[in-house]
DNA sequence: TGAATAATTGAACAATCATTCAATTGTTTT
DNA sequence: AAAACAATTGAATGATTGTTCAATTATTCA
C-alpha cells in the first residue's frame, strides 16, 4: 500500500517540468567536471599568490619560494598543478626555471573574485 | 666557515630587487586568502552544478536534488557553504525553501572560466 | 672532474573535506 | 493531534590533498 503511493509520489514530482528544464538548459556533466577543477587550481592560498605574484612580473621558483617564504620544493609541487592546468609556461635559462602567466583569462577570473568580495 | 657563507649568500639573494618589487606589488595576505577561499567554494563539482542549476532558475532543495541526482541532505550541506560565501540568497514559502543566485559576478567568473577551457 | 646551485620527484604524514546516515526542526494536511 | 513532507544538523567515515623530508636530475663554475 505505501509502497505504490510512494511509486506515485515519485512520478509525479511537484516541479517535475522545472527539473527538466534546468537539466535541459545546464552545460554538460563533463564541461562541469572541468570548470569545477580549473577553480579547484585557484582554490589553494599557496598557488593563489602564485598566480598574483607571476601577475607582476615572470620569476623563478626560487623567487617565488623567497616571496612566498615557502621552500622551492613545496612551490614546485604546486607549480606541477599550475602547469597541468595550462596556467603557466615555463623557461629555462641556465639553472633556472623562470616562470610566467600563460592565459590572459587569469587576470580577468580574478579581477571578478575580487569584486565579488568587495560587495 | 660554512655557515658563514650561507649567511652571506642568503644577505645576496640573487634577484632580490625583482623580490622586493613583487612582495610590494602583491595584494596583501588577507585578500589573497579570501580569494582562495571564494575559489575554493567554485572548486568542488557539486557545488559548481548547484551553481550553474541556479544560472537557469531559482529551485528548492528538492528540486536540486533532482537535478544532480543527489540526496537533499548532501545538497543541504554544499547549499550551507554557498549561503557562508554569500553566494545564494534564499526564500522560505511554507515547506519549502527556494535557493536562488545572490551575485551579478559570479555568472561572469565561470563565463571566464568556460573561456579558458576552450583554449 | 668535483662541488655547488636550481629544481623536480616520490613517499609519508597530517589535515581537510564531501557524502552518508540517523535524528531533529518546522510546516502543512487530514 | 498525528502523519507527512521539506530541510537542516551533527557525527562518522573514506577520500583527497598540501607540506615536509630525503633523494635525484641537470646545469654551471672552479
Amino acid at each position: 500500500m505505501q509502497k505504490e503511493e510512494c511509486l506515485m509520489c515519485e512520478e509525479e514530482k511537484i516541479h517535475e517540468n522545472l527539473v527538466e528544464k534546468v537539466r535541459g538548459a545546464m552545460p554538460d556533466e563533463c564541461e562541469l567536471l572541468e570548470v569545477a577543477e580549473l577553480f579547484k587550481v585557484f582554490g589553494d592560498s599557496t598557488r593563489s599568490k602564485i598566480v598574483s605574484a607571476l601577475f607582476v612580473s615572470p620569476l623563478c621558483v626560487c623567487d617565488i619560494a623567497e616571496v612566498l617564504q615557502m621552500t622551492t620544493s613545496a612551490v614546485s609541487h604546486q607549480l606541477r598543478i599550475l602547469r597541468q592546468a595550462n596556467l603557466v609556461k615555463y623557461k629555462k635559462t641556465g639553472k633556472e626555471i623562470v616562470y610566467s602567466l600563460d592565459d590572459e583569462h587569469v587576470y580577468k577570473i580574478f579581477e571578478m573574485a575580487k569584486a565579488h568580495l568587495e560587495e
